[in-house]
DNA sequence: GTTGACGTTGACGTCAAGGGCAAGTCACGA
DNA sequence: TCGTGACTTGCCCTTGACGTCAACGTCAAC
C-alpha cells in the first residue's frame, strides 16, 4: 500500500502519517524510487496511535509504549509509564464527569428555573 | 482580595487570571491607582472557568456559558452549546475508556505473557 | 525613605499535532 | 510522450492557554 491508500483506510491524511514516521511511531518500507510502502498492520497501527492521541497520550509516551504491543514485554520503566497513563485517564474520566454534572446542572436549571436556582427571579 | 490572593487559593497563576480577564471570564474592580480586587464569588468562578477548560472547552465557548450561569436563563442558541458540549464530553469519555481498555490489554499481557498473546514467544 | 514583595502592561516564546505551500519526482493511462 | 494525480522533502504557519521577560508603579514594613 502506499501513503495514500493507508489515509483513505484510516482517515488519517498523508501529513499526519509523514508526522507519525518523523516521530518514530509508524515505519515504512521505500520503493526504489523513495515511495513509503506500507503493510496490512500498518493500520492497525495507525488506529492505535490514534486512540493514544485521542486519549491525551503524547508521541513521546506512545512511542515508549509502541515497542511492547510488538513485543508483548514490557520493562519495569515501561511498565511503570502504562500504570501512570492508565491514572491520568482515569483522572481525565472523573474530570470529564465532573464538567458534565456542572452542565446537567446549568441544563437543568436553564429548563426549570426556579427561585433557588436563579438569582435574577429573587 | 488581590490577584496574588486568588491565585494562591485557586491555585491559578496570575498569568492565567490576567489572561482570563482579557478573555472576558473573569470581572475585577480596580483600585484608583490601578490594581486588581476581587470579590469572594471569583474564586468560585475561576474553579468553575478551571473545570471547562480541564474539560477541553475553550474559552470562547465558556464565554458564552457564564453569563447563563449567573442569569440562570438560557437563550435556545446558549442550550444548543450545553447540549453539544454535552455530548462532546461524553463522546471524549468513551475515547478516555477505549484507550484505557487497550492499556488494561497491554498491561495484561505484560503481566501474564503467553504464546497467544507474545508473538516473539511463539 | 528605602527595601522588597507584589502589582501593572506589553510583547514575545512555547509546545504539540499537524496544515499548507512550493518545487520537484514518480506512476500510469491514453 | 504527454498529462495528471500521487508522492517526495523542506519549510514556515496555526491554535490555545498560558510562561517569561522587561520596565515600571504600588504598598506595607521597618
Amino acid at each position: 500500500m502506499r501513503i495514500g491508500d493507508v489515509a483513505q483506510r484510516t482517515g488519517v491524511s498523508t501529513r499526519a502519517l509523514r508526522y507519525y514516521e518523523e516521530q518514530g511511531l509508524l515505519g515504512s518500507e521505500r520503493t526504489s524510487t523513495g515511495q513509503r510502502t506500507y503493510t496490512e498492520s500498518a493500520v492497525e497501527r495507525v488506529e492505535l496511535i490514534q486512540q493514544f492521541f485521542t486519549a491525551g497520550v503524547p508521541s513521546r509516551t506512545i512511542l515508549q509504549l509502541l515497542p511492547c504491543v510488538d513485543s508483548g514485554h514490557a520493562s519495569p520503566e515501561v511498565f511503570e509509564i502504562l500504570e501512570e497513563e492508565r491514572r491520568r485517564i482515569t483522572d481525565a474520566m472523573a474530570d470529564l464527569a465532573a464538567a458534565r454534572d456542572a452542565l446537567d446542572r446549568m441544563i437543568d436549571i436553564t429548563r426549570n428555573p426556579t427561585p433557588e436556582h436563579c438569582p435574577s427571579l429573587r
